[in-house]
DNA sequence: GAGGCATACTTAGGATCCAATTTGGGTACA
DNA sequence: TGTACCCAAATTGGATCCTAAGTATGCCTC
């Protein structure tokens, strides 16, 4: 109960339970059943669900339950069309304001998802499976462009294009391999491009940079989700 | 209570109350008397305040009531930069799609736009002030874009624009005069640019076209804005 | 034995009730 | 006279209860 209404707790636990793909697409959620998990009444309950379902990551059946919303690949691909569009432009707004201590804290940022997608890569080599590091990954990446929305001071851009990296699960993004090393590694060195563009003061290819890098992002999901259905595949076909 | 909960109902009456101006921007809401208005019990009051919370049309201040949120014009002004992104993209992505059908639908909505345009600009030499009039042109616009969205096909873009759509407040379109006038025109214009270029199958120039017309339009709220504000201090000075 | 209808059970929607927090006014004291 | 404190009214947050809708099960009929 960290702050606030029970209601937007429970929102929140929901959501990261959702988008982490604890809670499996496709389920329903019992009313009576979350209200005892999380020792409130249903009345709380249901107003988080009722923004949950505004947000859209659930639909509302009436009188038969609550539906977690399940992603079409198409959505998925909108997902990266939508973020990749309001992520260059917050870029290329942010890029003549970021100051020097923005810019510093931008290398930052930098430097540590480096580190993190050196670790993935490493960890694929050796055959790992670390869903921490993986996780670690995910989570810095979207430090890099946090800084770059702060900066950009653009709340209404922000909050939109966070809902649209809310959409998709971030569960299945642990397919790891050399194929997908190589992606893993321009991702990185996107993010190094997006910074210069935006030290050397150019808006424009800064906004480029980072649409091509969002975009990039898409194509390296869908390339892992790929794997994943692959292995899966020929885990049941072993079966 | 045309359909499902009664919740949604609510959502969406209050919803069209604040967009069209009739809530207030900042005047706070109360339960009992939402409650009372819609011949309901507090529940699904709460209920819908949460989607719209979630909407961002209204924010929740714990123990203190929920307030309708206004806008800065800075957020008015994000709100068209981020229409203007994912509507020239969703133009963008329906040009190719676009079946002779839709081309002709788009060219009715176009023709239902252009007469809407010409009743606001007579009137505006009339001296007139219609509401009516006002409110079909805003939603005969929108209708213009919504054919094209149905043509691509993309929901969660769409559904994105649109709430980019409601975050700002209708009622004060309301100014007219001959230096508009001309804003006017080159808007209706440019809906014939667009369909022009879908028409001319080409994705790219359709695209700009539209991030154009956005940005126009944002400019066209702008100076209606300036004028009407600039109407007021006439009139509290007079007084 | 199969299909349809009725009934019981499960679950969500909505109303009412209780608790907790805030705010405003009034009073006492410096 | 101004300020601080306290109490009461108003209002929200949460819990419990009731109703209605939907589903499943079982019985009856053909």
């Amino acid at each position: 109960m960290s702050d606030g209404t029970k209601a937007d707790d429970i929102a929140l636990a929901l959501e990261e339970a959702i988008v982490s793909g604890e809670i499996p697409p496709g389920s329903t959620l019992r009313q009576e059943h979350l209200s005892e998990q999380f020792q409130v009444s249903r009345t709380p309950v249901r107003e988080a669900l009722r923004r949950l379902a505004a947000l859209g990551l659930v639909t509302f059946e009436p009188n038969r339950g609550v539906r977690v919303r399940l992603l079409s690949l198409d959505e998925i691909r909108e997902a990266f069309m939508v973020r990749a569009e309001l992520e260059s432009l917050a870029t290329e707004v942010a890029t003549p304001k970021m100051t020097d201590d923005d810019l510093a804290e931008l290398e930052r940022a930098e430097r540590r998802f480096s580190r993190a997608t050196q670790a993935l890569v490493e960890m694929s080599h050796e055959g790992r499976q670390d869903l921490e590091i993986a996780r670690d990954w995910l989570h810095l990446n979207h430090s890099f462009h946090d800084v770059i929305y702060r900066a950009a001071d653009v709340h209404l851009i922000e909050r939109m294009a966070k809902a649209a990296r809310r959409t998709f699960l971030v569960k299945p993004v642990w397919a790891t391999g050399a194929d997908l090393d190589e992606l893993f590694l321009k991702n990185d060195l996107q993010h190094r491009a997006i910074r210069d563009a935006i030290a050397a003061r150019s808006p424009q290819g800064a906004r480029v940079l980072a649409r091509e890098h969002v975009l990039s992002s898409g194509r390296l999901l869908e390339a892992i989700l790929d794997k994943v259905s692959a292995q899966a595949r020929e885990a049941s076909g072993v079966r």
